[in-house]
DNA sequence: ACCTGAACACCGTTCAAGT
DNA sequence: ACCTGAACACCGTTCAAGT
């Protein structure tokens, strides 16, 4: 399954290289976003471009990097609270999934994108995360606690949203928590509004 | 009220220049988004790069320019609507509301910038939109059809935050549809979840 | 194995020189 | 009043040359 992206190397010196590179991409992804110039990144690093390419081939696979660890831990949250009350552990974990997914600016567009991109690097580990949070939704629905008419990919879609809308007024630090408890009293109402043409 | 950025100019061959950079901007903002090459718009126009800067001095400009006669029509449907059924209206708004911001990728994160910046050019004809929007937002609160523990300010995020999924997953056609019925129940419905810590 | 940085292609933005 | 494009600074990515 995670036979995924990047390896950590086995040299002593270039073992030294990709840490280092990690340590400066995560400076310089919390104050830029994902989009910052990775010149930058080896710049700081004090090492040339091509090591950082040499490295991760895509910068993807240095976010993949970045966010492989916690990626899982999230896929074992969703697991661990399996058998706890399903409304209370699905909004717990939809409120780290928020958390998570707004760690660097530019992050969510990357975790929504999974939806569809099954192929590449960062999508490996976040997969786990996703299916993981799939079932738990799925779980819920099935236990009665939340209507049963919904996708469960569209509600990880809308809570993704709320990631992204977050981060884009983050001097209102409170948004994202009020717009989860938004939805989650949408998911436990009765369907009245229909999607009319 | 509306000294808004940029003017058409006045003599005939600045005018021609004029429009069609306009034009061919919308052909590249649909093909590339608004994060597109402003050099591709004035090499397609066959002007130098320089003309595209003097009638439109930021991207921004640019992007104002083409929607700011969408932008208005939307404020004016607002008003319009405004001794009708106020659900129904609201309803139909937002469906608009999603439509326009998606008119090119990447423009929800224009459009959910209003929000904080009422400086700027796109900004001046945006925020009346916004406003409008606000207005039919309070004025179902009001009327006691929507619940009133809502900042309206969130309610807009939110579905610009649809908006911005939307684009996300282009394959899924009718997704932002099916947030905004579940988002629209959730307006209706009673708080249960609350944000905790 | 790994590292380096020059090389190439591209972009945003400004501004002196032209009409 | 308007147009032009060279100039500057910056970036992503590759790859031949080195250790």
């Amino acid at each position: 399954m995670s036979a995924t992206g990047v390896r950590r190397p086995a040299r002593a010196d270039a073992r030294r290289n990709y840490d280092l590179l990690l340590g400066k991409a995560h400076d310089v992804f919390t104050e830029h976003g994902t989009d910052a110039s990775l010149e930058e990144i080896a710049r700081r690093s004090g090492l040339g471009i091509g090591t950082l390419y040499r490295h991760f081939p895509t910068r993807d696979a240095l976010v993949e990097a970045l966010l492989r660890d916690r990626f899982e831990a999230m896929r074992q949250a969703a697991e661990r609270v399996r058998d706890e009350p399903p409304y209370e552990a699905l909004a717990q974990w939809l409120r780290k999934f928020i958390a998570g997914a707004a760690t660097y600016q530019g992050l969510p567009a990357s975790v929504v994108a999974i939806m569809r991109q099954p192929g590449s690097e960062l999508y490996a580990s976040c997969h786990g995360m996703r299916d993981a949070g799939l079932e738990l939704i799925a779980h819920a629905q099935q236990a009665h606690v939340i209507r049963d008419d919904l996708k469960p990919t569209d509600v990880l879609a809308l809570v993704g949203a709320i990631a992204w809308v977050g981060q884009q007024t983050p001097e209102d630090a409170g948004q994202p928590d009020r717009l989860l408890a938004l939805v989650l009293d949408a998911l436990t109402a009765p369907m009245k509004a229909r999607p009319t043409a």
